[in-house]
DNA sequence: AAAAGATGGTTTCATATGTAACTAATATTG
DNA sequence: CAATATTAGTTACATATGAAACCATCTTTT
């Protein structure tokens, strides 16, 4: 049984955005591994390619506010998805500066590939709680959501 | 209300790792930027700092297992304190590869000053959150960091 | 006790990432 | 409808980060 934290002191192991980061990158880790490994996938392009196989004909901008990514990211993680040809740039009609992205064939055939593993690493890791407790976890991270970024719309 | 993902796919606003990431880096950054703009601190070395305050004498690799940082990370973070004037480095007499860490006055003046904001800013964070909640996320994430790092101890 | 291996820590180098500047196009204002 | 401001997206540059090589010391093996 470790030592309480003396007064006025602070344990790092219980601090909340501390253990948040940790476990968070542990995760990340592990799946952009897997991303990478077998598909030559960074973490920031598998969620482009999975917004765009969500959403066909969203835009770069759009791809950014649906992933939390600043618009850097989102350039790049494109152009390397177009560069595999994995994605398609078709210009807008309506507005020359946006262009429309959708899966190619070859995309959509490696995101068939990937959802599936995606969703089993999740219930690999989820199989440790209870249906309520998962339920549970996604409420009180939806609350902390609210609470850590007031401003931003994060989903 | 949104569609739900269409069979096959994968909604990324609902994908726990997705989700994890948004909301740590989210927490992470608002603080970073605290430790940063009144301190001139990274993350990292604040989180060295942190270890150090709690354990006088620490070693570099220590800290690393204490934080989860690389040893690289943990060699500039210390390399950036020292500079800095917060931390110094004795030589430990048993091992002289290793070497002890310790606060100087100037740090723990420093580590003093953050720790409240630190903590009231964890509180502002969890004032979402009743008692109950407060202890039901931590309880749920002890079980996820479980499976999510089996072989890696991580606190 | 010499050789081989492991460990603590730093340095080097290559890549990833963020900020700011930029280009092109659209929207707004007088 | 010209001037100005805003938006979509890319490029350039500076910094952060991670992997591998490296140095010094300590440990293990023979």
């Amino acid at each position: 049984m470790p030592d309480p934290p003396a007064p006025g002191s602070l344990r790092l192991s219980t601090f909340l955005p501390f253990r948040l980061s940790v476990l968070s990158n542990a995760i990340s880790q592990r799946i952009a591994e897997l991303y990478d490994r077998e598909f030559g996938l960074s973490i920031w392009q598998w969620r482009a390619m999975a917004v765009t196989a969500d959403t066909p004909g969203i835009s770069a901008t759009e791809i950014g506010q649906r992933t939390q990514m600043d618009k850097v990211a989102v350039s790049r993680a494109v152009a390397g998805l177009i560069e595999m040809g994995y994605l398609e740039r078709r210009p807008s009609t309506d507005d020359a500066r946006r262009s429309l992205l959708f899966l190619t064939k070859a995309g959509r055939d490696v995101y068939d590939l990937i959802v599936p593993l995606a969703l089993s690493e999740e219930a690999r890791l989820v199989s440790a709680l209870s249906e309520r407790e998962q339920a549970e976890l996604a409420r009180l991270m939806g609350k902390l959501a609210g609470v850590a970024s007031p401003e931003r719309e994060l989903w």
